[in-house]
DNA sequence: GCCTAGGTCCCGTGG
DNA sequence: CCACGGGGCCTAGGC
């Protein structure tokens, strides 16, 4: 192993009340692949050098400390010096979280070439930081992380062979209708799903018991104008496409609706269906 | 400090090619708040003291480890075990990101309520666990990760004053034709920004050269369907407003457009201007 | 690669 | 509290 132990904190080092040294013991090769390696206030060049490591080996790499970020592609924006927590994905995420907020302050999605390096303070001119740096092309984007105090650096292995189960989506809602149709109305038949249009595909296609085209547009949950104007498309469409001046009938399946979405709807001669996925 | 230094692993350890012993040395209160600390490899009922000091203590808490997760609420979902990071904030907000995407496999945002417990183990009856939950209300909602074992607990406290500013967004956009509206057409005038209608806010609204309205609506990046179908229930809304029946004419500004974007502002009579948020 | 629409979307701003 | 629309949205599925 190549990372001996991170030197003990200096005196310079002025941030903490509690202060950590890490000690490794060698260890034996096991096949087991789950494992968290920490350094606790490593100096800049140790950090590097851990971070270094845990990319190279495909490692999802934390680092937290003082940082500023720069973000320059679909737009930019930039970040002055503050404590943040930074995750390193092996599949090219990049994540800078504050201690506030479900999203991140900034990011960087999957596909993106992660690179860090350690750079000024030698020649005194410039004081030494950290640089990460993450850079995707399609589009040009780069996310650029400096750090000038590093307070931990992790890497972490781990196996995880599940996926997600998840119900409640609008596919739910959708098999709930085919299954029972008659919950849309009596009489209806489903004929396609993702029927395409000229407008894009329409979630459930069918006839009402007059033989009536019939547009069905699913939302799992409150739907507002979009949802109205998204069925309006649709059935637009469907009009043209039959060109024969046949009525189509539009539907809205949803749990609720807003009141301004149910004014759209009548003003289109809409019809509303409270419906709400499937529980369990 | 009640947390001392967390057990050496014992020969049962299985899964670790390198271990780490932590070594707490006794710190000095100082001023500055910034400080991360860390267990490896904690027994799950130390885990679980770290992360009921950590939560106390408002603090950024980061679990890793062999986990479940159950989510219910809006929607439902299950994840079976694997090792994944989960990141609690002190505002509530709770992350499960697997080794993979920019998303988080699970989550709970800000305003929940988290908790911490080991359970289990004692009575042989099931396998010991420590479980993290975190709740809201409005909509009701549950997430609970399962650890059956525990790589790592870190607690952060740091301090971050900046906020990020942001440029390239739609807001400058509509800044740049504010300042120059000749750049929408020559002889624009415009006369309101978020100019209500009984659809919704109007983006820019003005008047033509000719003293026609103007209804304008801004992307800050390429266009589809949807953006169509907004400019058209605004100029709907706004000519149902005016109830003469003086024509009101529908402008979209982004970079760019799709096909079937074009085909439909062609449709409805509207007219694109390529136009991009400033670059800066 | 682009297009289209879903999402437990999150998030800010008004009412 | 709800409603509405922006977002560097991300992500999956087609083509």
């Amino acid at each position: 192993m190549e990372r001996a132990s991170p030197p003990v904190p200096g005196p310079d080092a002025f941030w903490s009340c509690e202060s950590y040294v890490v000690v490794v013991t060698p260890g034996t090769p096991t096949t087991q692949r789950s494992q968290a390696v920490t350094l606790e206030q490593p100096t800049l060049e140790a950090a590097c050098e851990a971070i270094a490591d845990g990319l190279e080996r495909e490692a999802l790499v934390t680092v937290f400390g003082r940082c500023t970020v720069d973000y320059d592609g679909r737009a930019s924006s930039t970040l002055e010096a503050g404590d943040r927590h930074v995750m390193l994905k092996p599949d090219g995420a990049a994540l800078v979280h504050t201690d506030e907020g479900q999203q991140p302050v900034n990011w960087q999605p999957p596909g993106c070439d992660h690179d860090v390096r350690c750079d000024g303070g030698a020649d005194g001119e410039s004081d030494p930081e950290l640089i990460l740096e993450s850079v995707r092309s399609t589009p040009d984007e780069r996310l650029c992380v400096r750090f000038e105090e590093v307070l931990q650096v992790s890497t972490f292995f781990g196996a995880d062979e599940n996926e997600l189960a998840l119900s409640g989506t609008e596919e739910d809602l959708r098999q709930r209708i085919l299954d029972e149709p008659a919950l849309l109305e009596t009489g209806f038949t489903p004929l396609a799903t993702e029927r395409d249009t000229p407008a894009g595909a329409i979630d459930i296609y069918g006839e009402d018991a007059a033989g009536r085209s019939v547009v069905v547009e699913l939302k799992r949950r409150r739907v507002g104008p979009d949802a109205v104007s998204q069925l309006r498309r649709y059935v637009d469409a469907l009009e043209r496409d039959l060109h024969a001046d046949a009525a189509v009938r539009g539907f809205l399946v949803a749990p609720s609706v807003t009141d301004r979405a149910t004014r759209l709807l009548s003003d289109h001669g809409f019809e509303f269906v409270p419906l709400e996925p499937p529980a369990e």
